[in-house]
DNA sequence: CCTCTATATGACCGAATGGTCATATTATAT
DNA sequence: ATATAATATGACCATTCGGTCATATAGAGG
């Protein structure tokens, strides 16, 4: 954790600090983030950078900590749906989290995917339950839920599902960035809104579409009547 | 391209060299990757390198170039199907060589993701045709094939989708190398035959499924018949 | 004004980096 | 055996790295 003396900065310093190391790590990972290129960067003195932190890697922990704040921060911003959501619903909103936070921090959500690329945790066996458990349960909520009202086929295998949700939800919303930015020819504004935006909900709904129809345009009709 | 001296050199030791530098490449970024680990683990002096390369980015070239000629070998090794693959057997055959390339070269695998982490090809707008191209092309090929064979349905946005599948055929097969070991409680061998292997085929076509008829139960039967 | 504490600074350190080069060793040809 | 070319080597270099520390500056309380 930073040193007290961090907390004590003034704001604007402070967020000047943590700004020129977002841009650093969206561009290296930690062996390769340079403190000497951090400091020079922010203009201010390497002695006062150990000031602030114990090393690298401390200052790297504290903007993980900001991605988790801030992720969660905007989770409480966006339009609390219905309290009883249907199981589509709920991953659309699922979606539409890691959407506005990619298109409100875009740098902080590439080192967001770079820490999830250096530690990947493609699965692991729950200890109590001994069921797998792929990336970091959100997915497989939302799919236990699914077969619980019975809106997910039961034929489909939920731990790779929920690992396959996990990656495509972490690498939806860089494309869609990308996409808005060339169909529209003029770069996306950081504060879109997401939730009304046309262009976003067309392509996150043909998105849900794909993952809840699939692309065959006739699929053994429901994998023969939703067998085995 | 590296000097002539490294390809005079005797097979075992050019390929100890290339072995060292995959496992350096497998888990450092080009920038985080260091000449002296590599002459260290290598047991070479660190004048030989030179003799050898230009500098890093020259062997990491190379590397990259064994990346490209391991896996068209393999696929030339893959049992070749039929002469006219139906469309989704030709996304079969898509994945499948992912996943042998994955099992075969596991370490080399990571390399190539690595390298497409660092060097994302999001999309890109065809110069000729004004139509967007995600990814290497390969999707955009099984898509329109499948459009034109009316196997695909009508609704699906066919970038988005190329992109989609890209996404997860790069990420499916690390997936199910682990899985693969952590559901038999014993490493994979890395010459299993992919191609007739029950477990990997079982979770191979459930992935086909689920791309090919989504995961809802009942998905409003085929998006209102295929409308749009 | 003086005192004490918190913050800021950059010269400095040893270690490690990528890269060079004169020299030594080996292989090849005559 | 001798000469020539190809390869191997590690000491060496300038630069950069993470990290330290004595000193300077600023602020707060009196």
């Amino acid at each position: 954790m930073p040193k007290d003396t961090f907390f004590h900065l003034s704001q604007v310093k402070r967020q000047l600090i943590e700004n020129v190391a977002i841009e650093e790590f969206a561009d290296n990972s930690l062996q390769s983030a340079s403190v000497n290129a951090i400091v020079n960067n922010a203009g201010i003195a390497k002695g006062s950078f150990y000031q602030y932190f114990e090393n690298l890697e401390d200052l790297y922990k504290h903007i993980l900590k900001l991605v988790k704040d801030r992720k969660l921060e905007l989770i409480s911003t966006l339009p609390l749906p219905a309290n009883n959501l249907d199981t589509f619903r709920y991953l659309q909103r699922l979606l539409q989290i890691e959407i506005a936070f990619e298109l409100k921090y875009p740098r902080l959500s590439r080192v967001e995917r770079r820490y999830n690329f250096e530690n990947p945790v493609n699965s692991s066996i729950d200890p109590e339950t001994g069921q797998r458990l792929s990336g970091d349960g959100r997915f497989h909520a939302f799919l236990s839920q699914g077969v619980l009202h019975d809106d997910i086929a039961t034929w489909v295998d939920t731990d790779l599902a929920a690992y396959v949700l996990g990656v495509v939800s972490q690498w939806f919303s860089p494309y869609l960035l990308e996409r808005m930015g060339q169909d529209s020819g003029k770069p996306v504004e950081f504060n879109l809104d997401v939730s009304h935006d046309p262009h976003v909900q067309d392509l996150l709904q043909n998105l849900m579409d794909i993952l809840m129809a699939g692309i065959a345009r006739d699929p053994q009709i429901r994998k023969d009547f939703y067998s085995k």
